[in-house]
RNA sequence: AGAGGAUUAGUUUAAUGGUAAAAUCAUGGUCUCCAAAACCAUUGUUAAGUGUUCGACUCACUUAUCCUCUG
């Protein structure tokens, strides 16, 4: 059986729950894969396992930094490594669970960072005078779209740099099975309608409130969904039945592109979760690994 | 009941009688440090019908639905 199991799925679709029980089962512990479950504070916007849920299996990657910190791609790949290292020369089986595709990506696959990264933003330059840059330094490059700036300025700071990017994006340097749950789009969406209605009732007003402060720094706070609707809100653009209506759509949205991300990146075995018995969900992709293992 | 007005994409709204359009939603996709991010692409429409006209979203009539006013 194989040392690391990942489960990936869209927001919504039970990832938690199945982490969790099969950690029991296997006797692994659970590395977050999830970019907001990093921060401390962002509890209920961001689905975090509750408190109660933490206890029962030991959890790493969770509540690591303040919400003022900015944590990339980068400082994950270097702590998950680390951790996956340690863990692994103490036996442990892990099961890396999360939606942030590219973070579990970066993590079990070859990608390369680099720390000595200084990022220029360019405001001076159109993205048309970028792309020139571009070409100046390396003519027969695959270029990004002419208008995602966020990714053209990262290019040209790479090659100003000289930073070499290996191509092995496909090659695993941790052996690794990818599990992934799904379900209905109609009944996701509506489940994932229904987490929104829940988190207001548990309270994501009065913990965006009391981050109010922060968001004036923090990155996150900024960005991610069910916590960057409220601006609008603070600022009067929006109302909170409006601001709610966006956290849901936002949702949906990413949920579609997180199929996206693991149908095309990963190899993916998919499952349908079954609401209504979780347990035979759990038992499914028991046999499943089971079966692995004899091969 | 009567009078007047309205009806165009799932939604909100454009279009002198002359190629039906935009925004948004929805859907598909891209991916080597903002990734819950950023970006790209695509489907779909004149309420139903009859007439006038070379040609109708546009004019006339019928029907349906909705709104306002009067009683």
């Amino acid at each position: 059986m194989q040392n690391i199991i990942v489960i990936v799925g869209p927001t919504g679709v039970g990832k938690t729950k199945l982490s969790i029980e099969l950690a029991k089962k296997l006797d692994a512990e659970i590395i977050n894969g999830d970019s907001v479950s990093i921060y401390k504070k962002l509890n209920i916007g961001s689905a975090k396992p509750t408190k109660e849920e933490q206890s029962q299996v030991r959890h790493h990657l969770i509540d690591i930094c303040e919400p003022s910190d900015d944590y990339s791609v980068y400082n994950y790949q270097k702590d998950v490594r680390l951790l996956i290292d340690n863990l692994t020369k103490k036996n442990k089986r892990i099961i890396i669970v999360g939606g942030t595709g590219l973070y579990i990506k970066s993590a079990l696959y070859d990608y390369n960072f680099s720390k000595e990264f200084t990022s220029h933003t360019y405001d001076e330059l159109s993205n048309e005078e970028i792309i020139e840059k571009i070409r100046n330094f390396q003519n027969n490059i695959d270029l990004p779209h002419k208008n995602n700036r966020q990714r053209l300025v990262r290019l040209l700071n790479k090659l100003e740099n000289n930073i070499e990017t290996s191509n092995n994006k496909d090659k695993a340097v941790y052996p690794h099975l990818v599990i992934g749950l799904t379900t209905d789009r109609d009944y996701l969406y509506e489940r994932i309608n229904n987490r929104v209605d829940e988190m207001f009732k548990n309270n994501l007003f009065e913990e965006v409130t009391s981050l109010k402060e922060d968001y004036k720094t923090s990155r996150v706070l900024n960005s991610a969904i069910g916590y960057k609707e409220f601006i609008n809100y603070f600022s009067n653009k929006e109302t909170l039945a409006e601001v709610k209506e966006k956290i849901k759509q936002n949702s949906r949205h990413y949920a579609k592109r997180q199929y996206t991300f693991f149908n095309h990146q990963f190899h993916t075995n998919w499952f349908n979760v079954d609401f209504n018995d979780f347990s035979k969900t759990i038992n499914e992709v028991i046999a499943f690994l089971d079966k692995q293992e004899k091969i």
